[in-house]
RNA sequence: GGCCCCAUAGCUCAGUUGGAUAGAGCAACAGAUUUCUAAUCUGUCGGUCUUUGGUUCGAGUCCAAAUGGGGUCACCA
């Protein structure tokens, strides 16, 4: 960081003193690994305006370089690439200050707050791949905002509502047989899901029926028995109905032991749970505020409309004309609400790409209304992820249980482990630990090392898989790291101090430069709410560390100094390592 | 059909904001362990960056169009 910074200013000073010229950003970039150096600085855009040929304009802001700046020791032009290499010294001292200073890489707190809504479950079924994702995106962003200086609030909103859960429900009163989840052995959410799906089937085969006796396709399913029931359930709970809320609060409560039980497993948590039977009345106010303002209109069916062509978009309903709420209207309402709980000068939404429109159209609408937070607010969408088979439909039973999957994660990390031979003294305790944390780190890094944006291929054979750009490859980085410095410390070698400049292989300056680099990653990813800008990061550094270990030698180097500079850089790598991956949600073992 | 997103090696993905001969992993093949963790490392093989045009010193990257894939256009959430 600071070796680059220097870079940068010298330069500037060069290209004022050399040629005039007043330059406020100056870019570097890392030097291709084909080329002597690590910094190159490209001439080509000053070749106009200054008249210059790119090849002399390198080699006087080159040879300034070297006499100025401190840090570059020789440098080469090559067309009208000026590629800089760096002293010993000032690798030796980037080392120093990073390695020795515990929160390098974070930024300070900046005053700002943010809320980052993700997860939304629906408490009709259990959660699924699609969750996972959106669930390690939500976390491992929150952990991203938070280290570039935000106060992070996590929320999400619980789907507790609506004929979706009624299916359920009926499907329980009518086949139930008073079925819990201790006398079915069933999780929860899984014993609910079982009701959901055997819904499903019913409805199903009561629409075929209808059919069969001569009634179209769209009449029946909205005229088969059970889904008039569900109807009718809806209604009553929308009454007050006791019986029916008793029942819906007896079978919430199954589903989120459930889901209380995965979230605990996967290492997510949350400061603030809404719930849509709560807030689902809620944005009529805002309606009224629209209206008054004259934003909104009324349609001659009572309905309110908002006009948004303007805007590029359409006109949008946000009121029936029977004065019941929209989902727009529900979540004008909830903004409202969170603005109001966490007074945030930002919100982040984690929800899936097909809501692209429905968000433009909710930002568009706050921002009409005035609020003033209209501004921060910023939909995170992602990629649906495929399975090799297609598409994963829950009703088609094609969806891949986010339970199972950690189950089976964890068991091939297990397998693998218990195969190496090096954990033998572990209890069994600490082993079902260390296979959790593998397994967990396959899941998480697989999901989260894609751009959020894209849609994902899910290969159930490669997130299990141990090698390669894998979580658990790092994570065995950081435990050989671990186990470095544990050996130096029983050699009774103290590193923890500023090393002295000593002659550098390639591989160890290669090492050192990754690791200056981490600010300015953590800064990306955070301006780009993308942790798969950290998992490329944190791949890198591994893979960096493991060219060095395997190239020079660190406890048999006789040279005391220069032992000291590589255990220094070991244990950088190993907080590298730890704060990388802690940032995705990943845990890191001290022994694999 | 309108609007939005995506297209890079056989497969899964990167590509640092427009720079050099486009990179990883997997798969295939060849090596490395009397040595600090081989879940590792080194090498070989693998590319018309979907196509066409444009912008400029320079385009995988920016603009336009076409093609293909996905999403969305509900008084569902």
């Amino acid at each position: 960081m600071q070796i680059e910074s220097l870079i940068k200013t010298s330069l500037q000073s060069a290209l004022r003193e050399i040629y005039n010229v007043e330059e406020q950003v100056i870019a570097l970039q890392p030097t291709k690994k084909d080329f002597e150096g690590f910094y190159t600085f490209v001439t080509f855009p000053y070749t106009k305006s200054l008249r210059k040929p790119p090849v002399e304009i390198g080699n006087a802001l080159g040879q300034y370089l070297v006499e100025h700046s401190g840090v570059v020791s020789n440098f080469n032009v090559v067309q009208g690439f000026l590629n800089l290499s760096i002293a010993e010294s000032a690798w030796i001292e980037a080392l120093n200050a990073l390695a020795l200073n515990p929160d390098f890489g974070f930024a300070p707190a900046n005053g700002q707050s943010v809320m980052v809504e993700f997860s939304s479950p629906n408490t009709n079924k259990p959660l699924h791949l699609g969750h996972l994702r959106n669930n390690f995106l939500g976390d491992s962003v929150s952990r991203i905002l938070k280290a570039n200086g935000f106060n992070v609030s996590k929320t999400c909103l619980v789907n507790d509502r609506g004929i979706h859960i009624c299916k359920s429900m009926l499907a329980y009163a009518k086949l139930g047989n008073g079925e819990t989840p201790e006398s079915s052995g069933l999780k929860g959410d899984h014993l609910i899901g079982k009701y959901y799906v055997l819904f499903d089937k019913e409805y199903k085969q009561q629409i075929e029926t209808l059919v069969a006796e001569g009634m179209s396709k769209e009449e029946a399913e909205k005229k088969a028995p059970w889904i008039l029931e569900a109807q009718q359930l809806l209604l009553k709970w929308e009454q007050g109905d006791a019986e029916t809320l008793a029942l819906w609060k007896q079978m919430n409560e199954w589903v989120y032991a459930g889901f209380n039980d995965t979230y605990q497993k996967i290492g997510v948590s949350f400061d603030k749970t809404y719930y849509e039977s709560k807030t689902y009345l809620l944005g009529k106010d805002a309606v009224d505020e629209g209206l008054a303002k004259g934003i909104f209109y009324k349609k001659p069916d009572n309905s309110v409309w908002i006009d948004l062509t303007a805007e590029g978009l359409d006109e949008k309903l946000v009121l029936r004309g029977d004065g019941t709420s929209v989902y727009m209207t529900q979540d004008l309402g909830t903004t409202d609400l969170k603005f109001s709980d966490f007074h945030s000068n930002k919100s982040i939404w984690v929800v899936g790409n097909e809501q692209d429109y429905h968000f433009q159209v909710l930002f568009a609408i706050l921002k009409r209304l005035g609020r003033t937070y209209a501004d921060g607010c910023y939909h995170l969408s992602y990629g649906m992820v495929d399975l090799p088979s297609g598409k994963m439909k829950s009703r088609e039973g094609t969806v891949v249980d986010a339970d199972e999957l950690v189950a089976e994660v964890t068991a091939a990390a297990a397998e693998e482990g218990n195969s190496k031979g090096k954990i033998e003294d572990f209890s069994e305790a600490e082993k079902q630990r260390l296979f959790s944390m593998l397994g967990l780190g396959a899941l998480k890094y697989y999901l989260l090392k894609v751009d959020p944006q894209k849609r994902m291929m899910f290969n159930p054979a490669e997130s299990v898989e141990l090698h390669g750009h894998t979580g658990p490859f790092i994570q065995y980085t950081h435990a050989r790291t671990r186990s470095v410095l544990r050996k130096a410390v029983q050699m009774g070698v103290d590193w923890a101090k500023p090393a002295t400049a000593v002659p550098l292989a390639n591989s160890e300056r290669e090492v050192i430069f990754t690791l200056t680099q981490f600010p300015e990653r953590i800064a990306d990813a955070g301006r780009n709410y993308s942790p798969a800008l950290i998992s490329q990061y944190a791949y890198e550094l591994a893979k960096a560390y493991n060219t060095f270990y395997a190239e020079v030698s660190i406890l048999q180097e006789p040279d005391a100094e220069a032992q000291h500079a590589r255990l220094l850089l070991s244990q950088a790598v190993a907080d590298g390592i730890q704060k990388a991956m802690g940032l995705l949600g990943i845990e890191v073992p001290e022994r694999m």
